[in-house]
RNA sequence: GUGGAUGUAGCUCAGUUGGUUAGAGCAUCGGUUUGUGGUACCGAGGGUCGGGGGUUCAAGUCCCCUCAUUCACCCCA
């Protein structure tokens, strides 16, 4: 078997780990509905410049690409915002605006893994398009929050930070840094929990290289405004500031609608928060566990350019991602994934081959009229066959032996409760429909 | 891409200073004299000890390489 290992980053889902994977999907897909988002999917293959013209040659390093038999440059894709930018800006004229879209898909990433990190994983996307005000950024938030709660998860173990590129331009345009050099200056200013003094320092230097800042002034003064935390503050800090106090209208029109959403709870305002990503256009945000490793659940933001960028047209846009590795880590430390338990409803027990042919009558009946029915392929000892139909998770066992046969009956024993009743084989289909409604003793006299 | 730790049955792990044919528990399958089960008893299958090379009379055990897993860094759409 070593020689035909599953390759590294790459997940097998058993029985069991694929009933989880389907319950994150459910609890996400209920979710966007209710929003009511619509599902897509696009080419798990794109071609590579799908992906190196929206983030640039250096991604190719995280890209799981490669050539393919027709000499073309390909990539398995490490997101879906691309391929939705494309599809969306192809038909983006003749939609009803807003465009609410949801996807649920693998994607790809060639990076060495680790916990929480893999080289596939699945995806929760989620897109509002054509509208450009702070209610869509709102509503795409209550739905974040909503694609976790929906796993029983409560506001206290998750927290949403919002953030504003758009507040970070103007802030730094006001220290003196040139428009062109901002983009920079926030790579470092995304590193500002993580990294060294030093590295800053040298980071930053870099970034306003040929400006007149002052590395170290900038640095502090970028400290200084990712600590704030309020709008109060925000509004002393404006003051006079006419471009910043217009923006601030915004972010209570953001918080207002989050709030009578009604998930106040859920957000909080932190400013460290800037994504590194260069096409975010305005309010950005990330949904981080609150427990101890703080580990980011989900991400997203505005990219008013993209889809215009993509060749398509001029249409703002919203959106989030939530990956199924990290949501799955933090139910499960929270005891919130329900147990696996998918045995069939009905065992039929066939005692003798002169019960066969009556037995698969009835049980092509039931799986006819929608019941989960498995029966034993050899005939079999009576405590042989009730112990499989325990083994397996049976709710009932469908006994099938000579008497019942002989009487135009079957009988039916709960496992779990150890009792049984008869019902005749001509009203087996209503019966077991009762029984699976109010249990066994919709049949015991 | 860089560094540390770890690889023995499906799972959890034993395995002496190197010493016969590598073990246990759980799980799986079969049985305990042919219609009532979660316990008990008996039995079976299942491992090139991650892979390759080396040292040795002898390697699961020591050395080298490699692959994988995992943690940290880098990165994180």
């Amino acid at each position: 078997m070593a020689d035909f290992k599953s390759l590294p980053g790459f997940r097998e889902f058993y029985p069991e780990d694929r009933a989880v994977l389907d319950h994150l999907f459910k609890v996400w897909r209920q979710a966007c509905r209710r929003y009511g988002f619509r599902e897509w999917e696009s080419p798990v293959l794109e071609p590579l410049e799908l992906f190196t013209e929206k983030s640039g040659e250096e991604i190719v390093r995280q890209l799981f690409n490669f050539e393919d038999k027709g000499g073309r440059q390909v990539s398995l894709r490490p997101e879906m915002t691309p391929s939705l930018a494309r599809m969306v800006g192809a038909r983006a004229n003749g939609m009803a605006k807003p465009i609410r879209w949801f996807a649920i898909g693998e994607n790809y990433r060639y990076e060495k893994p680790q916990k929480g990190r893999l080289r596939a994983f699945y995806q929760l996307n989620a897109d509002l398009l054509g509208e450009a005000g702070p209610t869509a950024d709102a509503e795409l938030m209550a739905l974040c929050a909503d694609c976790l709660l929906g796993f029983g998860l409560t506001s206290n173990d998750f927290r949403i930070r919002i953030s504003d590129r758009t507040l970070w331009f103007r802030y730094l345009e006001g220290q003196g840094v040139p428009e062109p050099k901002i983009a920079g200056v926030l790579n470092v200013v995304d590193k500002l929990e993580r990294g060294s003094p030093e590295e800053l320092l040298k980071a930053m230097n870099l970034a306003i290289q040929d400006t007149a800042c002052d590395a170290v002034k900038l640095l502090e003064a970028a400290r200084r405004f990712a600590a704030i935390n309020s709008i109060a503050d925000l509004e002393k800090l404006a003051a006079g500031d006419a471009p910043m106090m217009a923006r601030l209208e915004d972010w209570r029109q953001l918080l207002s609608t989050v709030e009578a959403l009604g998930f106040r709870d859920c957000v909080t305002i932190d400013l460290t928060i800037v994504r590194g990503l260069a096409y975010y256009t305005g309010f950005v945000f990330e949904a981080f566990e609150t427990g101890g490793d703080a580990r980011a659940l989900a991400g997203g933001g505005r990219y008013d350019t993209l889809v215009k960028k993509m060749g398509g047209p001029d249409l703002p846009a919203v959106g989030f991602g939530m990956g199924d590795v990290t949501v799955r880590d933090l139910l499960q430390s929270k005891n919130l994934i329900p147990t696996y338990a998918d045995g069939p409803e009905f065992y039929v027990m066939i005692l003798g081959p002169e019960a066969r042919a009556t037995a698969l009558a009835d049980v092509a009946a039931l799986r006819r009229a929608g019941f989960r029915v498995e029966y034993n392929f050899r005939d079999g000892k009576f405590g042989k066959l009730i112990q499989t139909a325990e083994n397996i998770g049976a709710s009932y066992a469908l006994i099938y032996g000579g008497e019942e046969v002989a009487k135009g009956e079957t009988k039916v024993r709960c496992l779990r409760e150890r009792v049984e009743g008869m019902v005749p084989r001509a009203d087996l289909v209503p019966a077991l429909r009762a029984v699976r409604e109010e249990g066994i003793k919709a049949i015991l006299p």
